[in-house]
DNA sequence: CGCCCTCTTGAAATTGTTCAATAGAGGTGG
DNA sequence: CCACCTCTATTGAACAATTTCAAGAGGGCG
């Protein structure tokens, strides 16, 4: 089964977080055609591969917090990270999951406006944001594609605040599986043994719930079999019909 | 006291929405520095015009549903509008709403993923999507312009996300109140009586409430002496400060 | 001036939360 | 390699916030 292997990158993975010059040309980039990038030729990709430097992270280790200086903007290369706000007394919203190919930092601001974090290892390209910004000057497609890439996070943007406005635990739940499935094979990777690599907290802190609800409400759905709780973090999607539905149709 | 004098503006408004070509050339636009319009010059600003068309619309009236076809986007020039999702049962989700200066229809999709409604009458200006975009092509300062527009509504909407899977409904009305109030000010309008033109139920439906649940919670907090439920849709902050408390601090 | 629609208010019902305890899984060290 | 230990997930019961259902008050428009 062809799911990514977080456990075994987990092992492998560094106390703190690394850094060092890519090695390998932004050629050979598994995720070219998500990202940023997938405009460009060979040449303006040497360009870009030239001020772009590799980050690693392992699990929990944080990327940048909100509020931070935003010096560098991102792309996921592998590995799942969560972006989220918190209140002044703790509460936290999660307000996306990243996964290889995704972009990150977009915002034309001195701060970042939310915190990032790693969810399992991750891999990342960083880009100085100011030589990102001069370098578009030249290479017009790159703010198209950035363009592009903030009008399809907006329409996402819209879709998960009806979801936290008017859903229920349930719709919630089984739009999030369905969402995680329909990334994974945008990806090309297999959409039905979904993998789950956030924790119940972290997928109560994106959908407006407890830990608590979350769980009790996998459950239901588990003994309605509508699903199945697989080990490793996997998620059978048995009747997607059924969730489909459930999650108000999209 | 200078604020929006939408009462009177209903009363010389049309019973459908009527469309004309633009009479007055954009150089005398008075939102202009706060729309898509504010990098260009007079002679790009000519270009603009030149596609450009005016669009009036009653209290009430549609601009467009969600799922039509995404031919134009828009520039608010006066008065208020709502953006909103449906569920399949009726449920809504207003997902944002609009004030002169706006800019509406950025997603470069095919159809419009929301529908825009007017909440009091409005006029606003229409560009066919596809003219402006090969505009866009020879003017890049509109497209640089777009990026930032975007991106500042994708910190919007991540901070609408925290509001709506985290606050409590005495938090989410102190922030919207504090939200109209920041935006009015924005547009040189008085912060403190702030108008509320949209109705409870719009409200609820921005923020995750009932109309009932949204009318308790201005009851609340005028019987707390927080603010002053006024005639003609105002609110007056007696006490901002608690209210930037309640909501969470920002 | 009156009708209609929106807003307000009350009481009951419900969803989801909070508090609490147990079970399970993964990682560590013997 | 196994056992332990800790963190995460599950489950239960009481509680609370918000919703739902229902009725009445207010305001604006014709």
């Amino acid at each position: 089964m062809a799911v990514f292997d977080y456990e075994r990158a987990s092992k492998l993975a560094p106390a703190v977080a690394r850094e060092r010059k890519a090695l390998s040309p932004c050629e050979a980039c598994a995720v070219r055609d998500l990202t940023i990038c997938s405009p460009l030729n060979s040449e303006e990709l040497a360009q870009v591969s030239a001020l772009m430097s590799s980050v690693e992270l392992g699990a929990g280790e944080p990327l940048f917090d909100e509020g931070e200086e935003a010096g560098n903007v991102f792309n996921v290369t592998s590995g799942t990270l969560k972006v989220y706000k918190l209140l002044p007394d703790g509460r936290r919203q999660v307000t996306g999951f990243l996964f290889p190919g995704d972009f990150l930092g977009l915002a034309k601001q001195e701060t970042y406006a939310f915190s990032a974090e790693a969810v399992t290892p991750c891999m990342l390209c960083r880009f100085p944001r100011h030589k990102l910004e001069a370098l578009m000057q030249r290479l017009p497609k790159i703010e198209q594609r950035l363009l592009n890439i903030a009008s399809n996070e907006l329409v996402a943007a819209q879709e998960q605040m009806l979801l936290l406005g008017r859903k229920t635990a349930r719709e919630k739940i089984a739009s999030f599986l369905l969402m995680l499935s329909k990334r994974a094979r945008q990806r090309g990777l297999e959409g039905d043994p979904v993998v789950v690599p956030m924790s119940r907290t972290d997928i109560g802190d994106y959908l407006g719930l407890t830990t608590e609800t979350v769980s009790r409400t996998f459950t239901q759905l588990k003994q309605d079999s509508i699903i199945q709780l697989l080990p490793n973090h996997l998620v059978k999607l048995v009747r997607r019909e059924v969730l489909d539905e459930i999650a108000g149709g999209f």
